[in-house]
DNA sequence: TTGCTATGAATGAACG
DNA sequence: CGTTCATTCATAGCAA
């Protein structure tokens, strides 16, 4: 009912997205001038002379909370999860695309999912499952061209302490995360990599939903 | 026509507003850090390559082992996300044979690339947009599993852009290039020299007029 | 906390 | 083109 009193845009999912993208770019983009600036920058310590302090000080500052990001992934219940074991141990694992509907209604009936989770979770599972079984006497030093070996420099930023990265947001924390790309002023140093920051969607359902950055404001029921 | 008016989301002006701040945030810290590198560079341009280039496109190896033998799956730099997805969003979407050629010479400046990762870049692109179209992402319900089905129907009626107090978001403007400023900035170091160079791929797009959301102002025209 | 692992999701490439 | 596969990224949990 509050649609009333406001005078609303409509974008698409797909505009959306590709705001995302966009804001995503730049803050990677942002991140690689600053690596490059901070390179450069060692090379001639001595003469420069341009005022980039001002840029240091006004843009860059405040909270280094990192990432809005706030993918929250589905998590299959028991339940669910009993069912699609099932399935896929006995429909040799190839359900069509009618077959996923089929099953998303089924497993929705025990918690919230949707067609694309049922999709994943399939490719995943035979994906997977074919892995391991060429794979089985893992070990060597060499056995590890799968995955599992990423989690190197995953430590990246991690979150900042003071509050949940993923609150509930005021429009305020849409300003947050544009001048944590530039903590490199702080000497960060460590490869912080591209992140995802900006909006994304995620409504929780059964949670105590966390809302990305336009949250609840934004009004509209399928985020 | 192909209307995408289904599933739209609703913004309100003023988080419209927020957002084009945010970006023309990015906007600015990155021409601002553009320009101081690009003060920087030119006073040793002379000595050092300066290997800078690729600051992230390494991101897959460091695997601990050594298999130094680089990826075998192209991955785009950011700066080549952000052409593609401008061109994608030019309305044309099925850039002809000729089209692949000049985008791939243009992506070229930014990173290892070739016509056929192009190609398919635009085949995945299309189909998966498509599909996400057909498959509204994450379900939300927090009602009962009850009416689910009615509620979700309904909700996909709903929002469609002819409404009195709602205007539709143009694709216009919604990617501007912004490789263009960074054309200089991920040289490689066979050129090491900005080039100007537009593919031009752009058609003028289906130019629904400017006053998109984000238009004018979320980037200063002075890039 | 710190780190590791399992696994949901994203996506380049290949197939029919 | 629409699907499917293979590989990688990112995160929820759990262990040390």
């Amino acid at each position: 009912m509050e649609n009333t009193a406001l005078c609303g845009k409509v974008m698409t999912d797909d505009q959306i997205e590709t705001l995302r993208r966009q804001i995503a770019a730049y803050s990677t983009i942002c991140e690689q001038l600053a690596e490059m600036h901070r390179e450069t920058t060692l090379r001639q310590e001595s003469f420069t002379g341009m005022g980039m302090t001002s840029l240091y000080s006004d843009s860059a500052m405040a909270c280094g909370s990192s990432k809005i990001s706030a993918r929250q992934r589905w998590t299959p219940t028991p339940m669910q999860l009993q069912i699609l074991e099932s399935i896929f141990y006995q429909g040799s694992g190839t359900p069509n695309k009618q077959g996923i509907k089929d099953i998303t209604a089924k497993l929705a009936e025990h918690g919230q999912i949707s067609e694309t989770n049922v999709y994943n979770w399939f490719q995943n599972r035979r994906a997977r499952s074919k892995r391991k079984q060429a794979n089985p006497t893992q070990n060597n030093a060499e056995s590890e061209e799968a995955e599992c070996l990423n989690a190197k420099r995953a430590r990246t930023e991690k979150l900042v302490p003071q509050s949940s990265n993923l609150s509930p947001v005021s429009d305020d924390h849409l300003f947050q995360d544009v001048s944590s790309e530039l903590r490199f002023v702080d000497q960060d140093h460590g490869g912080s990599r591209a992140v995802y920051s900006f909006i994304d969607a995620s409504k929780v359902a059964n949670g105590s939903g966390g809302m990305a950055v336009f949250g609840n404001s934004w009004s509209n029921p399928s985020w």
